[in-house]
DNA sequence: CGACTTTGACCGGCGC
DNA sequence: GCGCCGGTCAAAGTCG
């Protein structure tokens, strides 16, 4: 598995800053061209904002405009909707088909988060090593009993059943199975929310920065499905990078989180500040 | 010895 | 009511 593929590392002119035998003029130069530096990426951020809300106003309205129109599909072919008709049916069904149409296992899991006054329920998915397709274990930082394992009826590979370990009493369960189409492919289903902080010296947190086998999870929440879907396709595909397909919202969360890490990040953010104040106070 | 995994049995919901 | 199926239980086994 390969690891994150954003490169956090930002290669400002740091050092020039640090040598004490520089004249003052060239110092205050540096510090003009900093300053202008940090203006021209803070306009391009504002830009990329920008596009982004642009983007997700009219990801929402193309999809609202989808839902309209199946339903009013679905009005016009109305058939019982009985849960083991529509499975034979997804039997029936191409590949493409079934990439299309929820499987039983999500429909369980949406009918369980609407009788349960809908506990948090996500999925993620996971690519392993191609070597690697009957171990059931997604490293997410958290600590899993296993309590059972299953074989559906859908799926050949067996799904496995975990618990929340790190406390007694946890609420939090997880699923796991390989996806039928590609077994490299795991499926972690989670349901319900920790009632404790993740562990910190857990391997998925060290992983992140460090480890070469750590797992890349894409994560979505079942709140929209469209989503999922779109992920485990995406994923499908055979690619390799699949860190590049992430949601735009999971990209951010995991380019904050390594940025935050960073500590050239963190030197850059102190001297873009500075140069900021120092910028205002010259001007 | 405690924590964890394995696996067959059991239970409840749902379709017929 | 019966059978199928997913989810859970719990006893036995394994491991460090």
């Amino acid at each position: 598995m390969e690891t994150t593929c954003v490169d956090t590392s930002l290669t400002l002119n740091l050092v020039s800053l640090h040598k004490t035998d520089v004249a003052p003029e060239v110092l205050v130069e540096e510090l003009h061209r900093l300053s202008c530096e940090n203006k021209k990426l803070t306009e391009t951020l504002k830009q990329v904002c920008e596009n982004y809300i642009a983007l997700k106003t009219k990801l929402s309205q193309l999809s609202s405009n989808n839902m309209v129109s199946s339903e009013k599909e679905a009005a016009v072919s109305r058939t019982p909707t009985r849960k083991r008709k529509a499975e034979s049916e997804s039997c029936m069904s191409t590949y493409s088909d079934k990439c299309n149409t929820p499987t039983s296992t999500d429909e369980e899991t949406l009918k369980r988060a609407k009788h349960e006054g809908s506990p948090k329920v996500s999925k993620i998915v996971v690519r392993t090593e191609a070597s690697d397709t009957t171990s059931l274990y997604v490293r997410d930082g958290y600590q899993w009993r296993k309590y059972g394992q299953k074989v559906t009826r859908d799926n050949p590979s067996p799904r496995a059943y975990f618990r929340c370990s790190n406390a007694p009493n946890c609420p939090v369960k997880k699923k796991v199975q390989r996806s039928a189409e590609d077994r490299r492919m795991l499926v972690a289903t989670y349901e319900g929310e920790h009632n404790h902080v993740q562990p910190q010296d857990s391997y998925y947190s060290s992983s992140l920065q460090s480890d070469d086998h750590y797992q890349s999870p894409t994560r979505v929440d079942l709140v929209n499905k469209s989503e999922l879907l779109e992920s485990v396709g995406n994923n499908n595909d055979g690619g390799k990078s699949s860190c590049v397909r992430l949601q735009p919202q999971l990209l951010a969360q995991q380019m904050a989180t390594s940025l935050t890490k960073d500590p050239n990040f963190t030197a850059a953010l102190a001297t873009a500040i500075t140069g900021r104040i120092l910028s205002s106070h010259f001007s």
